[in-house]
DNA sequence: CATCCTGTTCATTTTTAATTGAACATATTG
DNA sequence: CAATATGTTCAATTAAAAATGAACAGGATG
């Protein structure tokens, strides 16, 4: 009996779509949208998620995430989560039905401003924190190694105001 | 008689340098490296020898960089052939030493290139070939799905044209 | 208000990435 | 050329990251 519904439910689905669920759109904007968020260091769930809704036509819910793309109820939330908190992904309302639907925000930029705010930021400015440590260390050296290290302290000053020139500019290029 | 060469070897090195084999100085560079190459995807060993090699005043064999890192040989070999890869690390001659002596480069945008050349313009490059590939899918499409495809197969290349754009204005720039 | 529906959280498991250490290759030295 | 020193490679281990699934919270529904 529960056998019954459930390959009802599945040949439904297969009618609509090609085997496995995915039109070979999909698996391509899926691939693609999964070595993108590698790239930046987040799970491929992230992409997979990002990429389906991509390609997708109409707005998908959270199962409907997780039984196109074969992904548990937890890694289907979490990923919404983080796609929503950078705007990547936004609900839209869908009458009679309670669930959460979601569509892609086209604006890509909104990934790459997210990884720059979240994880090159704090890495500039725990490098700040860091040098200045430096170089109170490297006033207790004796003269000959001190000499040596303030060459290497000022590389490491010289990257750091490059990289803080850099952020600004690239954030408004990717963004424009 | 190899016995008493290594032990007097073992504490010369250990007299010129504080408990733990690293002073404050070279943790902190350590750490800051750490932090560097794992944003670019990196194992944090690499971090770790181009740390000790940036802090280093002089020039550092294998052999001490496990013993001052307490890396194993092969981690400490596989870091220093990535480095070298990217001429993040360069080997210098050391009188009456067959070891290889290693150096740090200190044009940090050797890092940023090597990323660059190796992870980011392949990940264009396939993303090229995807966006070609659904070219054709989508010309197999009915019409209505057809029409909303095709404006997110404008947008990803846009995208990518965009990154084909930045990327060699970013070499540029971190080269400079 | 009891039950069902939807979604979140988090401890556990699974998967993936990095490290170890031993075997090997090669060069050096007496 | 035997013995030693140096460095590389790779199968096995260990550590880190991600996914699962069950427990839970809250909101709707009859």
């Amino acid at each position: 009996m529960s056998a019954k519904t459930s390959t009802l439910a599945t040949r439904k689905a297969a009618a609509r779509r090609p085997a496995g669920g995915l039109s070979p759109l999909e698996v391509e904007a899926i691939d693609l949208f999964i070595s993108f968020v590698r790239l930046l260091g987040m799970p491929k769930s992230v992409g997979e998620i990002y990429g389906l809704l991509f390609a997708s036509a109409e707005p998908l819910a959270l199962d409907a995430l997780m039984r196109r793309l074969h992904m548990s109820k937890g890694a289907a939330s979490q990923g919404l989560k983080v796609l929503r908190s950078f705007g990547a992904v936004r609900t839209v309302y869908v009458a009679g039905d309670r669930r959460d639907h979601y569509v892609a925000d086209f604006e890509l930029s909104k990934f790459a401003s997210a990884f720059i705010k979240e994880e090159v930021q704090p890495h500039l400015d725990s490098g700040a924190a860091r040098i200045a440590r430096m170089e109170q260390h490297l006033a207790k050296l004796p003269k000959a190694e001190r000499e040596a290290a303030s060459v290497r302290l000022a590389k490491l000053r010289h990257w750091k105001e490059k990289g803080e020139t850099m952020l600004p500019w690239l954030l408004k290029f990717l963004v424009a």
